[in-house]
DNA sequence: ATAATTTTTGACAAAATTAGTCAAAATTTT
DNA sequence: AAAATTTTGACTAATTTTGTCAAAAATTAT
């Protein structure tokens, strides 16, 4: 199960970009990069959009990838974390339902 | 699939206390436990473990419906919530298997 | 109907969290 | 060991969230 962290990481060593390029081609400072591919700071949406179109990535499916880390983050340290997403999956149903 | 914000509510109403009441046993301003049943506001850990107490609730299973309500609320907007859930609930079972 | 009570709302200031930047420290590569 | 790259930590700025109050709206009782 790969995160969005070790995604960017990939990707730019990928392109043998060191830091310093990705941050120009990203226009986001290297130092915030580096945080991001360790997972120490969470990337905004735009940044996530950003990634996505210079890595050539589907943009969906990274947004999704980051959401699901936030999520995990969130709930790791609960208690019982799986029946949390088993309440909130339903509760995504019911509101599905609703809203058609 | 019920909320936190119904449950609130509903406990509150089974008693017959007025908000000003609900205020005074929890110690919670009127303004903001309106808020809260109506779902405007998120409480804090603190004090969904204070309605658990007031209310003899099980103060995890309150904990668990408050975190899902979360969860639900974020992603919900997204475009596939369900396969968010997805993806965080194996990042969840790595993170276990992991720790053990 | 209106008076009294209760609930809801909106605006605000304070508090807390998150974000971006820089330079120095640490690590890796040459 | 020098040069290049990455990581860290500290700091300020920006954003988000909080609790509070008083007034507005809604409900209930007289």
């Amino acid at each position: 199960m790969e995160t969005f962290a070790e995604i960017i990481k990939r990707e730019r060593e990928k392109r043998n970009w060191i830091l310093r390029r990705a941050a120009a081609r990203l226009d986001i400072d290297q130092a915030l990069i580096s945080k991001f591919e360790k997972g120490e700071r969470r990337p905004s949406r735009e940044q996530v959009e950003k990634f996505a179109r210079v890595y050539k990535l589907k943009r969906e499916e990274l947004i999704n990838i980051w959401m699901s880390d936030k999520i995990a983050y969130e709930i790791s340290s609960e208690s019982n974390p799986e029946k949390i997403l088993k309440i909130a999956e339903k509760k995504i149903e019911y509101l599905n339902s609703k809203n058609k």
